[in-house]
DNA sequence: TGTATTTTATTTGTCGACAAGAAAAATACA
DNA sequence: TGTATTTTTCTTGTCGACAAATAAAATACA
């Protein structure tokens, strides 16, 4: 019965495989297993997933549009580089953000939400507790995501996660360098937040909102300056 | 010296044609001349440019990824249709927009940013002069992305970007409906909006950002709502 | 030895072909 | 005539191959 399979099976459906390598280049590159700058290679993607390049190259051109990877043309494509020099640009627009969409969540929330939220709070708290950095910045993005969408505006959601995303990345450089940690007041605001939002409380949630969002901007920085020092020194 | 031609010139250089299908398609959808809901097909347009269906689904792939097209797995794709019902999230959000982006160019704009932004406006003048509402929608558009250009926040003017992009439909889509015009006032607003980002007053630029906003939104809505009117009439 | 030019190798963009999947048409059956 | 099933047609997703563009290596020349 074995098969001498001659004539190939795939083993895989007609249009999974752009999903399957864009979900974990994705994943990769926001994890930073991928490093910014790091190259990637067609040929050697389509080796390893057993397909052609012209769906590798699919996933290629969206992860592109979504400013994960950048393509020079002719030439190499490789995983987008953190622009430090403008970081306070990405401040501000995730402080406005955090307001926002917290805001909205109090506003526009219906009762199905609150349980999808309260179960990433659970999933935050629970990695705070394993000192498991990678599932917790994953889960503190899809919280804040999930409270977004409870806010049902789907313009302000989709670049809140496109922040979120970009947030993982400088949240994962540091936290890997410095062995450091979330403290416990993160999980005591979100807990705030959760009961602000279900209370309808519209001032208090976009108090609570912004309030969060510069106390992590703030512990970023403070990393990030300590960081400058280090430069400085050597 | 009339070469026969059978080797085949493709005239045209490797890597513009997808490029050139994507401002094409981009074009017509934001003018309306592709209707939301419209089929798109991949064969014809590979006849129609003379190339391989290659480049034109990378075209679709990245009009995909900004959602001005949708694609339903092996089945047809088309021009995305236009959420009539949401339309007040995209104004919160456009609003929003409109005021920190006008805010920002008045903190950050730099001299040159002015020659460019004044540009547009007198392009803006022109095209209502004439009553040209394509090029008018247009240009107000661009007058308006010259500004979050000049705030200098890529996040802020991503998002700004794409909603005046859906802007540019649903505006096209009214006053091509019912032969109105931007009010003469509107220009004027758009002066008084330069004058406050080259005067660096960030207060007045927020003002004025938020006012034209709304008086923009006030307007679409007084159309929209006449159009309900209508559709109960019938 | 160092720079300029040619040759080779590698990688990307495009092509035509083919097969899987879905829609439309045709046929069978009540 | 109306519904279910099969057949056909059409479109999309994937493939392997090739050609253009670039980078790397080799050679020529000072």
């Amino acid at each position: 019965m074995t098969d001498t399979d001659s004539h190939s099976l795939p083993e895989r459906k007609r249009g999974s495989g752009v999903k399957m390598v864009y979900d974990l280049l994705r994943d990769q590159i926001l994890d930073l297993k991928l490093a910014p700058g790091s190259p990637i290679d067609e040929v050697q993607l389509a080796e390893r997933f057993k397909m052609s390049r012209t769906p590798i190259r699919e996933a290629l051109v969206r992860l592109a549009g979504e400013g994960l990877i950048e393509t020079l043309p002719n030439r190499s494509t490789m995983v987008s580089n953190i622009d430090f020099l403008n970081l306070h640009t990405f401040f501000d627009a995730l402080v406005l953000m955090y307001r926002v969409t917290t805001r909205l969540a109090a506003q526009n929330h219906r009762p199905e939400d609150l349980p999808v939220i309260r179960g990433f709070h659970e999933d935050y708290a629970a990695a705070l507790a394993m000192r498991d950095n990678l599932t917790m910045i994953a889960t503190n993005a899809a919280f804040h995501a999930a409270i977004a969408e409870a806010g049902r505006n789907p313009y302000f959601t989709s670049l809140f996660r496109r922040l979120l995303d970009e947030g993982r990345r400088i949240l994962q450089l540091y936290y890997q360098s410095y062995e450091e940690q979330f403290p416990q007041r993160f999980v005591d605001e979100h807990a705030a937040i959760i009961a602000a939002i279900e209370a309808r409380d519209i001032e208090e949630a976009d108090r609570l909102g912004k309030a969060h969002a510069e106390a992590i901007v703030a512990q970023v920085q403070k990393l990030f300056s300590r960081n400058d020092r280090l430069d400085i020194a050597l």
